[in-house]
DNA sequence: CTGTTAGCGCTTTCAG
DNA sequence: CTGAAAGCGCTAACAG
């Protein structure tokens, strides 16, 4: 039974009331009295009428009640990610209690415009892939709140990813020892590799990059040799990228002592790649993670990491962006969880 | 540099142009001439001017490339759950080739009317929480696929969950012997708890009941007891939910010697549970999951599962809802997983 | 408290 | 190819 769509002019006539009145009983409860609002509502909802038309209310209002979450690459990697679909828990609670709706943007979408018109924010997790993104919301004139990097005018959600990166860095290392780093997106390549000479990615915005100064400064107060040679630069925590690295990286001879990892999905799969070559963790080999996720507390030993809190990040970005204008930006602690692979 | 919002009558008149033309450079390019529509869409973004405004071409278009996705309940236990996320990737793959944009919506809403009317489409994946939501969804006149259930002319995706669960329990169930079943969403309650006599949810639309029919009908066959003291409802996967029964359901006297379960989450609390109690699988208890999930097989034993693709499940919804009209429903593969645990 | 009315920004027909 | 004009369905002044 599809009925036919009634708009709020039908309503009006029908009830033989104006179509302001229908609209107030609807939106300004207060700019009527109690009980004609309810008598319009019950009739309302005896012809069938559900309230006004949501797309006109957009354009006329100018609000969707809709929020962008772009993210940093294409939904499907995201979703299937751990962190980033904690991320998502964290912003999609706090909308939900706001009444807000939740669109998924792809950050290597060719442009945000086919949404800037009617989304009413966005909450951007991770520098997008594709910059123009970023350049286009700087130019809107609608909230913006960036997770894990920095937009020009825009808050920001973050944890100091260099001083995390010292820290965990500094007890990991070896005086004058043998260290490599398994980064994530240090350039702009899809595929795993070594850095060697490639140029870095715009370093301002990328967390990656304050990870890694984190990680120079440790080695360099532990005199450890820095070589761009035991630089790998993964695209992606999931799939075999991770997995190719890390054999690349334990079949090197004399190997690192330590291995620092961007993640802890790169750190486990190193491990993994480790036990199965009968390398001793942490006697042979130390590893540390970046993340805190909860597989890395089941494994065998349990991976030694940074943990900070996606479902935390997730609510304050959602938190920042409902705030609107006077949000500002916000770095959350993070934690050391000394596990046994150091 | 937030510039003031340009509207295509603003740019009409500043290139001396009709808005028709403007208008027909954006969206209909057979309407003038190849050169003529460089000319206005190079000025265009020399001016600053990104395209027609979104909004007011949803109310006018009656059309907004975007499509919702109605999760079974909230957003951020969708999002966490494998099986779920899976399905999540399989649609916003299809949906992204399509230039449509994925809205995540929960299917514990008060209602889908702040949505329905500038959606282009619904894919609903398992019955809504709130059956009223899947009410409202078959009065309207948009397209609708369902998943994992059925609503009254709507096309769906499905597996043939009875026969799956037959199949598999009539491999682990013993002639005679005595099977326990942990269910999922069984009847309506929050809290894990054995079914009894409670009214079980409305079995037309529930896959669980589905699944239940199949165990009962291998169970005949088997000459096993259907005993509703046996039968466990779970209200979701994740969580401890599935501890707690597994518990449960272990510290019984005597022991059932098989357990069939209507996830593979379920299964493998379960079987972490039984060997953690010294319990010998398969030898003393047999297990069996459903769906197929990666990490069922790297636990020892592996898991003895019905997998489906969630993947492939997406998919076929997001295409389903593309085609419209004419779509029919689909009727997917599984496969038995012979893992170790039976 | 109610009715009237001018748009929100666009698309599309129609006559030129 | 252009220009004029009629809405899509609604909201928010404003005047009563």
């Amino acid at each position: 039974m599809k009925k036919v769509k009634l708009t709020l002019k039908d309503v009006a006539e029908k009830l033989g009331v104006s179509t302001a009145t229908i609209s107030n009983a609807f939106n300004r409860p207060d700019q009527l009295s109690a009980a004609r609002r309810d008598d319009i509502l019950a009739a309302c909802k005896e012809i069938g009428y559900s309230g006004p038309n949501k797309a006109a209310q957009i354009l006329r209002k100018g609000q969707s009640n809709i929020v962008a979450l772009v993210l940093a690459d294409n939904i499907e990697y995201m979703v299937s990610d751990p962190v980033a679909s904690t991320f998502i828990r964290g912003v999609s609670s706090v909308l939900q209690d706001a009444q807000k709706h939740l669109l998924l943007y792809a950050g290597n979408a060719q442009t945000i415009t086919d949404v800037a018109d009617f989304v009413d924010g966005f909450i951007c997790y991770g520098a997008p892939q594709n910059p123009k993104l970023g350049e286009e919301l700087r130019q809107l004139s609608k909230p913006v709140v960036t997770v894990d990097f920095n937009l020009e005018g825009c808050p920001s959600v973050n944890i100091d990813n260099e001083n995390a990166a010292y820290q965990i860095a500094m007890e990991a290392l070896e005086e004058g020892g043998r260290a490599a780093i398994l980064g994530l997106k240090l350039i702009d390549s899809p595929v795993t590799c070594r850095v060697y000479d490639s140029p870095l990615l715009d370093s301002d915005s990328a967390i990656s990059h304050r990870r890694l100064d984190g990680y120079f400064r440790a080695m360099k107060r532990k005199n450890c040799d820095i070589n761009n040679e035991w630089i790998w630069h993964i695209p992606e925590s999931g799939g075999n990228f991770a997995r190719q690295a890390a054999n690349e990286v334990l079949s090197i001879s004399p190997r690192p002592q330590t291995v620092l990892c961007m993640s802890d999905m790169i750190a486990l799969e190193l491990l993994q790649c480790a036990l199965s070559k009968g390398i001793k963790v942490p006697q042979e080999l130390k590893i540390t993670g970046f993340d805190g996720i909860d597989e890395a507390r089941r494994t065998r030993p349990v991976l030694t990491t940074v943990c900070q809190s996606s479902i935390e990040k997730g609510e304050t970005a959602a938190k920042l962006l409902l705030e609107g204008e006077q949000a500002d930006s916000v770095v959350l602690d993070f934690e050391l969880l000394n596990g046994g692979t150091i």
